[in-house]
DNA sequence: TGACGTCAAGATCCG
DNA sequence: CGGATCTTGACGTCA
């Protein structure tokens, strides 16, 4: 069983998928994005073996407008070396990956153009794991797209599409259940009729609930069924929903109590689960942190490392608290002590919090920052003190020169993770 | 015709 | 000029 994210790595540089505007998309321009993009891969890819990372999706990003006329490039042959290279790291570190073309990838459309499209990117997103030296157990996800007024005419559309499709992209096709139009109950049937593995996604179930079939986990064993021996174990999709955004909205982290109760009831053999959720590769830690079967404490300290500065500027005293919890060094506390992180990231940031965190930040290039750079620092954080400097341009002066003074410890910091700093800001109610 | 969802590029503003 | 902030794009369906 396997634990991962999708897309974006947080809080790690150099990982950002580069992208263009299509009237700007030549060769050179775009071989420079997939240069550069297959290096951010690779390091993702590193990251996560080094996290205990094994499940990810990759970006459908990653070449940019890869089905499109105007990408010439023969990309999988220029840049086989690297994409062996990726794809044999991948393979040695038990590292599962998958794509998941968008909802504009829409295969059984009524519109023929629509159509080629969609035949077009499933190509492309095949070639791009088939480049990789990857077996069929490495999947698309895709859904099954529209209703156009006649859901079993459409399902109709959608089966004959599948048929036809290159074996290399049917060997790698999964299904998986909708928040609109397709509910679980539909994609299996789907699923049955055409060989097609289904994954359960528990937060579309929510939205979009199909017949009378039980429970979630319920559903969770039906699917087990359509997964075959060449398709690798299960997999399903968990996610959370946010009560502060419109009903469907993921999560800005995973509440591990709740995923702990969902993956408890999991029957065995438990199936991969992608989560999908906005802080992305840090809750997939904590997930990951959490179900370990013999946790190293190392890997809670590395974490701790990571997130100190963030919880100290929500709470001195939660901050106090998990040192405390951390003492044991032959203990393995990882869910006490993601509680004590949730906890924090629920108290409001206090002036004075953030102040304190800034400075010990601060600490890091007290012996390195030019005067220039010292006078800067004490002229935002007086400013932050005094109400007119936001406190995410004070922290990203400090991002700023932890790039420059090349501190790595600091530039993995949740502290700097801008999501975290977003989410206190922006309310979106509905 | 706009909303939907998503992220970074591109555009523009500001000191 | 560099940094901060706002807008656009790329996709297809559906109300």
């Amino acid at each position: 069983m396997s634990i991962g994210y999708a897309c974006l790595t947080l809080g790690v540089p150099f990982t950002d998928m580069k992208k263009c505007l299509i009237k700007n998309a030549d060769e050179v321009r775009l071989n420079q994005l997939i240069a550069a993009n297959l290096c951010a891969l690779e390091r993702m890819v590193d990251y996560n073996l080094r996290n205990g990372i094994k499940l990810f999706r990759i970006s459908s990003d990653i070449i940019p407008f890869a089905s499109s006329p105007v990408n010439s490039i023969r990309w999988s042959e220029d840049y086989a070396f690297q994409l062996a290279e990726i794809g044999r790291k991948i393979r040695t570190g038990g590292m599962r990956v998958s794509m998941h073309p968008g909802q504009y990838t829409v295969l059984n459309s009524p519109n023929a153009q629509t159509v080629e499209n969609a035949i077009r990117e499933l190509d492309y997103h095949a070639l791009f794991l088939d480049s990789l030296g990857l077996d069929a157990s490495h999947k698309i996800i895709l859904h099954l797209g529209g209703a156009y007024g006649d859901k079993s005419l459409a399902i109709k559309r959608f089966t004959e599409r599948y048929q036809a499709l290159d074996d290399r992209v049917k060997a790698r096709l999964v299904i998986e259940n909708d928040d609109k139009i397709y509910n679980i109950q539909e994609v299996l049937e789907t699923g049955l009729d055409n060989r097609i593995p289904v994954v359960f996604d528990n937060l579309h179930h929510q939205a979009n609930h199909g017949g009378d079939g039980g429970g979630e986990q319920n559903w969770i064993a039906e699917c087990a069924k359509t997964w075959g021996r060449d398709d690798g174990r299960q997999k399903i999709h968990y996610s959370q929903s946010n009560p502060r955004k419109k009903v469907g909205a993921h999560s800005l982290s995973i509440d591990i109590d709740a995923f702990l109760h969902f993956y408890e009831n999991l029957a065995l053999p438990k199936p991969d689960i992608m989560l999908e959720v906005k802080d992305k590769n840090i809750s997939a830690i904590k997930c990951v942190l959490c179900t370990a079967e013999k946790g190293e404490m190392g890997a809670l300290e590395r974490e701790w490392g990571r997130y100190k500065y963030l919880v100290l500027e929500h709470s001195q005293a939660i901050y106090n608290q998990i040192r405390i919890l951390l003492k044991d060094k032959s203990a393995y506390p990882a869910v006490a002590f993601y509680r004590l992180v949730e906890e924090a990231m629920r108290i409001h940031i206090p002036v004075g919090g953030a102040v304190n965190a800034a400075t010990h930040v601060w600490g890091y290039f007290k012996d390195c920052a030019s005067q220039r750079q010292k006078a800067d620092f004490l002229k935002y954080i007086d400013g932050y003190a005094k109400g007119i400097v936001p406190l995410f341009s004070l922290k990203h002066k400090l991002l700023s020169l932890a790039l420059e003074h090349k501190q790595t410890y600091l530039l993995e910091s949740y502290y700097f993770v801008k999501l975290y700093s977003d989410a206190l800001t922006t309310v979106d109610r509905d």
